[in-house]
DNA sequence: GTCTATAAGGCGATAGAC
DNA sequence: GTCTATCGCCTTATAGAC
C-alpha cells in the first residue's frame, strides 16, 4: 500500500525521467539530472527506484503497454477506409499528445531495440500480421485500392510518428515557433491515404 | 600533406565512430570502442583527432555536405511527377546505402538538435523554401495535384529514412532476416506518390 | 607514430546519521 | 523518508618513454 507521499515522488520520478531519457537517450541521461528535474536529491530517488535502469524499463513497460491501443482499435466490421484514416489521426493525436513517450520509442529502436527486441517480433509483429489478413480481407473484397499491408502500417507509423520525432525539424523549416503543425498534418495525411487506398 | 598511413587511420577512425556513434549516439558512445573498432589504442586514436567531439564534429560536417545533395537536384524543369518521385528514389537509395549516416543524423535531431540547429534553420530550410516555390508553381500549372510543400517535404523524409532509422523494427515485423525490404518499399513509395500527385 | 601508465573528473550506487 | 558524505568504477584526456 503506497503512501500519499510514495505516489506523489514515484510520479514525479517517472516524469522527470520521461524528460531525460527521450531526449537524451539512456546512457546520455543522469540520474542526477533526473533528480533535480523531480525536485529529489540523488539517494532519495534511488530509495523509490533501485537503479536507473528500473526508473527506464518502468518507462518502457507502461509505453509499450499503450502503444499497440490504436492499432487494436482497428475494426474489421467498419468501414475500411474511415477505418485506416481513424487509425492514422488516433497514430497523428498520440504524436502531439505524447511526443517524449514517441521520442523514447524512437531512441529504442534507432539504438537497435536491445531491450525491446521481443516486443518487436512478438506482441507487435503478431498484431501487424492479424491486421493486415484484415487489410487484404477488405482489398480482396474491393474496398480499398490493392497495397502492401505491412509497408501501409510503416508509412502510417513514419508519417505520424515523424511529427513527434523530428519536431524541432519540423519547426525550423517552418520558420514559425509558435505555430502548431498538427492540424495541417492531419489535412495532409487525411488526403494522403484516402488518394492511395480508394479503389 | 597527409602520409598514407594518415589518410588511412583517418579513415579507419571515421569509419569506425560511424558504425559506434550511428548505433549508441555521442554519449553512449566511448572512445574505447571507436579505438578497438578502428584497430587502434586510445592514445593513438587522440594522436588523429583532439577529442572525442572532434570525431562526431567531423563525421557530421561529412555527411550534412551531402545530405541535400539528392534535393538540390530536383530540376523545376523537368517532367514535375518524375522529378518528385525521381528525388523519391534518391532518398530511399540513401536510406539503403548509407543507413547509419541516416541513424546519425536522427539522433542529433531527435536529442533537440543540439549541434545541428543553426544547419536546420538555416541551410536546409533555405533549400525548402526554394523547392517549395517550385512545387506551388507546379501546382499552379495544374501539372501536379494541390498540396502543401512543406509536408510534402516531410512525408518524403519520413517514408524514406524510416527504412534506415527503423530499420531493426521493419525487419522484426516482416519476420524474415534475410530479405531485402527495399524493392518493396520503393513499388510502394512509387504508388504513394503517384497516386498522390496525379492531377 | 605508438605505446603504458596515470591524472582528473563524472557517474551510479551505498553508508549511515537524522 | 531524506539528507550529507563517500566509495568505486568508468571515461576522457594527457604525460612521457620508445
Amino acid at each position: 500500500m503506497a503512501t500519499r507521499i510514495q505516489q506523489k515522488n514515484t510520479a514525479a520520478i517517472l516524469e522527470a525521467a520521461l524528460d531525460v531519457f527521450s531526449t537524451h537517450g539512456f546512457r546520455g541521461a543522469t540520474v542526477d539530472q533526473i533528480a533535480r528535474a523531480a525536485g529529489l536529491s540523488k539517494p532519495n530517488l534511488l530509495y523509490y527506484f533501485p537503479s536507473k535502469e528500473a526508473i527506464h524499463t518502468a518507462l518502457l513497460d507502461g509505453l509499450l503497454e499503450a502503444w499497440l491501443d490504436p492499432l487494436r482499435a482497428l475494426d474489421e466490421a467498419g468501414e475500411p477506409l474511415d477505418e485506416v484514416l481513424g487509425y492514422v489521426r488516433r497514430k497523428l493525436e498520440m504524436s502531439r499528445d505524447f511526443p517524449r513517450e514517441s521520442r523514447l520509442f524512437a531512441n529504442e529502436i534507432i539504438q537497435g531495440a536491445p531491450r525491446i527486441g521481443p516486443y518487436l517480433s512478438g506482441e507487435l509483429k503478431d498484431l501487424v500480421d492479424e491486421k493486415s489478413r484484415v487489410i487484404r480481407h477488405w482489398i480482396g473484397d474491393g474496398k480499398i485500392a490493392p497495397v502492401d499491408p505491412y509497408h501501409l502500417f510503416f508509412s502510417i507509423w513514419a508519417l505520424t510518428q515523424h511529427y513527434a520525432d523530428f519536431d524541432v525539424q519540423v519547426h525550423a523549416v517552418l520558420g514559425s515557433k509558435d505555430i502548431d503543425p498538427y492540424p495541417d498534418a492531419q489535412a495532409h495525411l487525411e488526403a494522403i491515404f484516402t488518394r492511395m487506398l480508394r479503389p
